[in-house]
DNA sequence: CACGCTCTGCCTGCG
DNA sequence: GCAGAGCGTG
C-alpha cells in the first residue's frame, strides 16, 4: 500500500474509533464539514449529539477526515504510531489528530439555527463541554431563526429603514393594528375579523410577499383585494410605529441581505459554515435566509425530519427539504434510521400511525430495543376521570418503580385540556408544571405595564400608546385619542409627541394639561432609564404612573395582579444579575423572543404538561396522551380536510415518539369543552395502531343505553345543566360524529361535529352536494344510514 | 368620560 | 366558560 494511503487510512481509523459511540451514519455527517448536506433524522435518532460532534469536529479539526493532504513531514514511524493508536485512552487519539486539522474555522465563524433559545443554549452548553472549555467563552451563533435575525436587524436595520431602537409586536399587537386599519379603511370587522386576515398576512410575508406584489398577485377577487389594502394600511402603521411583527424579523432579514451587497457580503464571509436544526419546519422566507447566509461559502447543514413537520399552518413548507438537492446541487443525503429513544412497542406503534400518511420520504426507524411495556389504551368517563388516571398511574409508577414526577410529562392537542386534568393532579398533590396557556407576558397588568417601557423605549410607538394613556384612568377618552391619532397622522409624528405639544392644539384644549403631564411623565422615564438600574425603572413606571395605586385599590380581586406585577420586578432583577450590561432595550427583546418551552426546568421534580406542539425535540420515560378522540385529535377541521388529516398524524407520530420506557392514551366518553359537552369517538389513529402493542383498559362501570349501536352520541343537559338519567323525552334520534345522515332537502351527509345547546342538539353536517350547514336536531329531521 | 351590565363569539398549534 | 365588545346610564 502506497504510504501516503496507508496514513489517510490510519487517520480514518483513529477518527472511527474517537467516535465509537455514534453509528456510521452519524459519523459520515460528523465528518461531512464541506458541502451542502442534508440529514434526514427520525425521532430519537440522536441528531442533536451529530450536531454538536459534528460543530466541535469543524472548530477542532476542520475537514481533516476528508482532506486528502498530508503535511509534509509524516515519516514512516509517525504512521506506524497512528496504526498502532487504535486502542489508545481516547483523549489521547483527539490530541494526536490535532495535527492534522485542515481549514478549522474559528467559532464565530459557526452559525447554527435551532427552534427553541432552549436548544440553542443547550447546544453550546453541551459544545462547550465537548470542546473543553467555558460556555462564556465559545462565541459560536446559536439562536433561533429570529433572535439571529434581530441582531442582524438591530445591527444594520437602519440600511433598510429600521431604527435601532425597533418594536418587536406579538400576536396581540397584531389584531389590535388590524382592529385599527379595519376602521381606518372602513372595512367591516365582522367580515374581516383579525383572525381571519392576519394568516393571510403572514403567508404573504412568509413567502416573501410585499403589500404590492400581493395586490399584484390575487387578480380580481373582491376579499383578497380587500386583504391586499388591510396588508398595505398595516405595514404603514408598524412603519410608522417603527415595529416589526415575526414574519417581518425574517422577511426584513432576508431583504436586507438580498439588496444591501456590503451587509450581504460581510455575512456571507463570515459565515463558513451554516446549520440549521428541525429544517421541516422552515417556510420559504427561511429558506432564502440560508441560502443567503450560507452563499459564500456554500457549507449549509440542514437537519430535519419530514415525519416531524407540524408547523404547515403557519406557513412551514416540507419542499424545503423535498427540494434540498435541487436548490444546492452537490447536496449529500444522510438518513438517520436508528432510534435510540423509545422501546420497540412504542417504535412500532409509531412506525404504524406514519405509514397512513401518503406524502413522504420513506423512512423507517428501528431500535435495539425490543419489547417493552405496551401501550396502554384506557377509555374514561370524562376529563376529571382522565385526570384521576394520570395522576393515579403516576402515583403508582412513582411508588412501584421508584420514578421521579420529573419522568413525566402530559401531552395534549390543546392548551384548553390542561385545566381539567391541572385541577386533579393539584388535588392529589402531584407536582406539576404547565408550559403554555396564558403566558406570564401575556397577562392584562404585565402587558400594561411592558407597554409602558415599550414606550420609553421607542416613543413611536403608537400603539401601546394607546393601550396605556389612558390606564390608569386619567380621564382621557374616544374622542380625545382620535384626536390625537389625526393630529399625529397630518403632521407625521408620533402620538406621544402630540402630547408634549399639546397646549398648541385647539382640538386638544381641554386636555392639554393632562396630555402634557403625561407625555412629561414619560419623558422623566426616559431620562431616568440611563442613570437607574433596570429593576429601579421598572419600579418608578409601576409606582409613578398610578398603576400601583390602582391595583391597591382594586383590593382583593386584583391581588394577584399585583404580585404579577412584583414579579415583573423579580424578572428584572434576573436579568440584571445574569447580564452585565442589562440594557431596557435587550430587557425587551428577551421578553419578545422566548418562548414557554425556552423555561422548561428539567431539573425541577414536577410533571411536566404541556401541547404535543410544544414537546418537539423533547423525551420523557413516561407519556401520557389524553383526549385521544375523533373532534379532539384529529381535531374537526383536520377530520374532513386531508392535507390536514396527515399533518396531525405527524403530530401523533411526534406525540408517540416522544415517549421513551411507557406510553399511556386515554380517551374519554363525554368531554365539557366550551361549555357544552361532546360525545366523540376514539380517535382514528389510535385505531391505526396494531392491536397487539396495545394493553386495554376499559373502565368497568355500568354499561349505557346504547341507542343505535357504535358510538354513543347522546347529548345530555348543557353548562351547568343537572345531567339527569336519560329517561325523559329524546324522541328525536341522536347522531355521532362521523354518522351519515339524509336530511329532506340537503340530501346525504356525513356528521362533522355535536354539541348539546340546551334540550336540544347542534350537528354540524358536511352534505354531499351543499357543503356544511349546522342543524338543530330537534328542527332538522335527519334520518340515520348506513 | 367611566362604569356596569348584557351579549356575542370563541373553538388549534407559535417564535 | 370566559373575555371582550357594545350599549345605556349616571
Amino acid at each position: 500500500m502506497e504510504f501516503r494511503e496507508r496514513f489517510q487510512k490510519a487517520k480514518r481509523a483513529l477518527f472511527d474509533a474517537l467516535y465509537d459511540t455514534l453509528n456510521p451514519e452519524q459519523r459520515a455527517a460528523v465528518y461531512q464539514v464541506n458541502d451542502p448536506l442534508l440529514v434526514l433524522a427520525g425521532a430519537g435518532s440522536g441528531k442533536t449529539t451529530v450536531l454538536v460532534k459534528r460543530i466541535a469536529h469543524m472548530i477542532r479539526y476542520g475537514n481533516a477526515y476528508h482532506s486528502a493532504r498530508m503535511p509534509a513531514d509524516v515519516s514512516e514511524a509517525e504512521v506506524t504510531a497512528l496504526e498502532g493508536a487504535l486502542s489508545y485512552d481516547k483523549e489521547i487519539i483527539a490530541s494526536i489528530l490535532e495535527r492534522y486539522r485542515e481549514d478549522a474555522p474559528p467559532a464565530w465563524a459557526v452559525l447554527a439555527i435551532t427552534f427553541t433559545n432552549k436548544a440553542a443554549n443547550e447546544m453550546k452548553e453541551r459544545l462547550a463541554k465537548e470542546l473543553g472549555v467555558e460556555e462564556g467563552t465559545l462565541d459560536v451563533w446559536a439562536g433561533t431563526f429570529h433572535s439571529v435575525c434581530v441582531r442582524i436587524l438591530r445591527r444594520y436595520g437602519e440600511e433598510i429603514g429600521l431604527l435601532r431602537n425597533f418594536t418587536i409586536y406579538d400576536a396581540d399587537d397584531q389584531k389590535r393594528i388590524v382592529k385599527a386599519v379595519l376602521k381606518d379603511l372602513n372595512i367591516d370587522d365582522k367580515m374581516f375579523p383579525p383572525r381571519a386576515v392576519l394568516p393571510v398576512i403572514s403567508r404573504a410575508k412568509d413567502t416573501m410577499t410585499t403589500p404590492v406584489e400581493f395586490a399584484a398577485s390575487i387578480g380580481n377577487d373582491y376579499r383578497m383585494k380587500q386583504i391586499a389594502k388591510i396588508y398595505e394600511a398595516y405595514q404603514k402603521r408598524l412603519k410608522e410605529a417603527n415595529a416589526v411583527d415575526f414574519d417581518d424579523i425574517i422577511m426584513k432579514t432576508v431583504m436586507l441581505l438580498r439588496d444591501v451587497e456590503d451587509v450581504r457580503n460581510y455575512y456571507q464571509r463570515r459565515f463558513r459554515y451554516v446549520l440549521i436544526d428541525e429544517y421541516q419546519d422552515t417556510n420559504a422566507a427561511q429558506f432564502e435566509l440560508a441560502r443567503l447566509l450560507s452563499g459564500y461559502h456554500r457549507n449549509l447543514m440542514v437537519v430535519g425530519d419530514d415525519d416531524q413537520s407540524i408547523y404547515k399552518f403557519r406557513g412551514a413548507t416540507i419542499e424545503n427539504i423535498l427540494h434540498f438537492d435541487t436548490a444546492f446541487e452537490d447536496a449529500r443525503v444522510i438518513k438517520l434510521e436508528q432510534n435510540y429513544r423509545s422501546t420497540s412497542n412504542i417504535l412500532a406503534a409509531a412506525n404504524a400511525v406514519i405509514e397512513h400518511n401518503d406524502t413522504r420520504h420513506g423512512k423507517k426507524l428501528w431500535t435495539a430495543k425490543e419489547g417493552g411495556h405496551k401501550i396502554v389504551l384506557a377509555e374514561v368517563d370524562d376529563q376529571t376521570a382522565e385526570g384521576v388516571f394520570i395522576s393515579e398511574k403516576i402515583m403508582q409508577l412513582v411508588r412501584t418503580e421508584g420514578r421521579k414526577f420529573s419522568d413525566f410529562a402530559v401531552l395534549y392537542r390543546m392548551n384548553a385540556q390542561s385545566n381539567a386534568i391541572e385541577k386533579v393532579l393539584a388535588r392529589s398533590g402531584v407536582p406539576y408544571r404547565v408550559l403554555g396557556g396564558t403566558r406570564f407576558y401575556e397577562r392584562k397588568e404585565i402587558k400594561d405595564i411592558m407597554a409602558y417601557l415599550c414606550l420609553v423605549n421607542n416613543p413611536s410607538d403608537d400603539l401601546r400608546f394607546e393601550r396605556i394613556i389612558n390606564e390608569p384612568k386619567r380621564k382621557i377618552g374616544a374622542t380625545t385619542l382620535t384626536a390625537i391619532r389625526d393630529i399625529a397622522l397630518t403632521e407625521g409624528i408620533a402620538m406621544l409627541t402630540v402630547c408634549e405639544r399639546a397646549s398648541s392644539y385647539k382640538a386638544l384644549e381641554r386636555v392639554a394639561p393632562r396630555l402634557m403631564e403625561f407625555a412629561a411623565m414619560m419623558e422623566s422615564f426616559r431620562e431616568r432609564q440611563e442613570i437607574l438600574a433596570l429593576s429601579d425603572l421598572f419600579r418608578a413606571v409601576i409606582d409613578d404612573t398610578g398603576y400601583r395605586a390602582m391595583l391597591v385599590a382594586e383590593g382583593e380581586e386584583s391581588a394577584e395582579r399585583l404580585e404579577n406585577v412584583e414579579e415583573l420586578i423579580s424578572n428584572a432583577v434576573d436579568y440584571e444579575e445574569n447580564n452585565d450590561n442589562a440594557t431596557l432595550s435587550g430587557f425587551l427583546e428577551e421578553v419578545a423572543l422566548v418562548s414557554d418551552i425556552d423555561n422548561y426546568d428539567k431539573d425541577a421534580d414536577a410533571v411536566v404538561m404541556m401541547t404535543m406542539h410544544s414537546a418537539k425535540g423533547l423525551e420523557f420515560p413516561v407519556v401520557f396522551l389524553p383526549g385521544l378522540e375523533n373532534g379532539m385529535f384529529p381535531s374537526m377541521a383536520a377530520l374532513t380536510d386531508h392535507n390536514e388529516l396527515e399533518e396531525e398524524r405527524r403530530l401523533m407520530y411526534v406525540a408517540i415518539t416522544r415517549a421513551r420506557e411507557r406510553l399511556f392514551m386515554t380517551h374519554v366518553k363525554e368531554r365539557l369543552l366550551y361549555g357544552s359537552t361532546q360525545y366523540n369517538p376514539l380517535s382514528r389513529f389510535v385505531k391505526e395502531i396494531p392491536p397487539l402493542l396495545l394493553d386495554k383498559k376499559d373502565e368497568r362501570e355500568a354499561p349505557r343505553a346504547r341507542v343505535s349501536g357504535g358510538y354513543q352520541p347522546t347529548v345530555i343537559g348543557g353548562i351547568g345543566g343537572p345531567r339527569k338519567p336519560e329517561k325523559t323525552k329524546t324522541p328525536v334520534e341522536v347522531f355521532a360524529v362521523g354518522d351519515c345522515v339524509q336530511h329532506q332537502t340537503f340530501g346525504r351527509g356525513t356528521v362533522l361535529s355535536v354539541r348539546s345547546l340546551g334540550s336540544d342538539t347542534l350537528y354540524e353536517v358536511m352534505f354531499d352536494t351543499v357543503g356544511t350547514k349546522k342543524l338543530m336536531g330537534n328542527m332538522a329531521k335527519l334520518k340515520k344510514v348506513e
